[in-house]
DNA sequence: ATGTTGACCTAGA
DNA sequence: CTCTAGGCCAACA
């Protein structure tokens, strides 16, 4: 059970499956709110990159964003899912751009 | 409660 | 394209 912001976002990222990246503000809006930043921040605070596939998270204008790693392992691991990568951009990212399930109610 | 920072987003010039 | 300005939210000192 998640216990601070993070955590929540650490749940969504784990949702989120091979080869599909989200943007900060898919996560935020996905969460309810708008704090793009505050999820930045959780991704910065990624105390566990392994089972938090924080690589897949990008900026919404298609750029790579940053990585607790550094950027060039993010590229790699995209590129790995079979992401295309160029000059530190997403190519048709929007194609693999991954959408939340909605909350049934 | 206050002030600062941050892996951000949007709009205007 | 680059730069400036505003907004928006959570974590931390």
């Amino acid at each position: 059970m998640p216990s601070t912001f993070n955590e929540k976002c650490y749940e969504l990222l784990m949702q989120i499956p091979k080869g599909k990246v989200v943007t900060y503000g898919d996560i935020a809006h996905a969460l309810g709110t708008k704090a793009y930043q505050a999820v930045g921040n959780a991704m910065g605070a990624n105390p566990n990159p392994i089972v938090v596939p924080c690589h897949r998270v990008i900026k919404g204008n298609g750029e790579i964003g940053n990585y607790a790693l550094g950027i060039g392992k993010k590229i790699e691991l995209l590129q790995n899912e079979g992401i295309e990568i160029c000059n530190n951009k997403v190519v048709n990212f929007k194609a693999c751009r991954f959408v939340f399930p909605p909350k049934l109610m």
